[in-house]
DNA sequence: TAAAAATACTCCATAGGTATTTTAT
DNA sequence: ATAAAATACCTATGGAGTATTTTTA
């Protein structure tokens, strides 16, 4: 399964309209339609109404779209953090709480050298 | 991207070994490498530290890596959620607790047909 | 008749295989 | 010498495009 197809799945949600969504993605509106069909056919159940137009998606479509959602949020993440990796940028962001403890920041770092 | 070049890169951290890794995807040796060689190319970042043998991955693959596990992870749950959708299992799962209020389960359904 | 999706077709990239080569140990 | 990964080469699948057809409002 390739994460593109999730990203069209996604795109049709929000656009309603093979078209559209196409052109959402940057590819074709035969491309999307066909890469939607094999999604299907790899997951051996239909996801979409298919009519004349849009009708909306099957059950099961509606439960894909919550996984997809999902694995296309975590799959930008991993595009975004790479990217920045590749600029430089490493390391984790930590965020934290520091209790009131009457000590000032350089005192409080010098407390953790000591350890 | 693909989710398989996904699943690779995890079975090769677990395997530590190329061509067990490859056993573990039912793939062939050379197919696992050059996937693996694809997807450093589509991210433009290598992955792993490559010899005459596995030496382990480099800092921005240990990041993939952790991203690598969530979406092979959230794939196997819409993968499994599928195939129960198929044998026909449907609905969502509820799970919450009902507060004492000396009503008996009957009772409390008659209570919220009134409604 | 117009709009929307499906179909037909072509081309090319790439996933996958087997066989072989390279390279450290 | 052996084990491990890379490379070379081949085939087939499928992604992407354009052009066209079908279908319904």
């Amino acid at each position: 399964m390739d994460i593109k197809q999730l990203i069209y799945l996604c795109n049709l949600e929000r656009e309603r309209h093979f078209g559209r969504a196409a052109d959402a993605s940057f590819v074709s509106q035969p491309t999307l339609s066909m890469r939607l069909k094999n999604l299907e056919r790899e997951l051996g159940v239909a996801l979409i109404h298919r009519g004349n137009s849009f009708q909306g998606f099957t059950a099961e479509g509606e439960r894909v779209l919550a996984w997809a959602r999902e694995i296309v949020s975590v799959y930008q993440g991993l595009r975004l953090e790479v990217e920045s990796l590749k600029q430089g940028v490493g390391g984790t962001l930590r965020i934290g709480i520091v209790p009131q403890c009457g000590l000032s920041l350089p005192q409080l770092l010098q407390q953790a050298q000591a350890r």
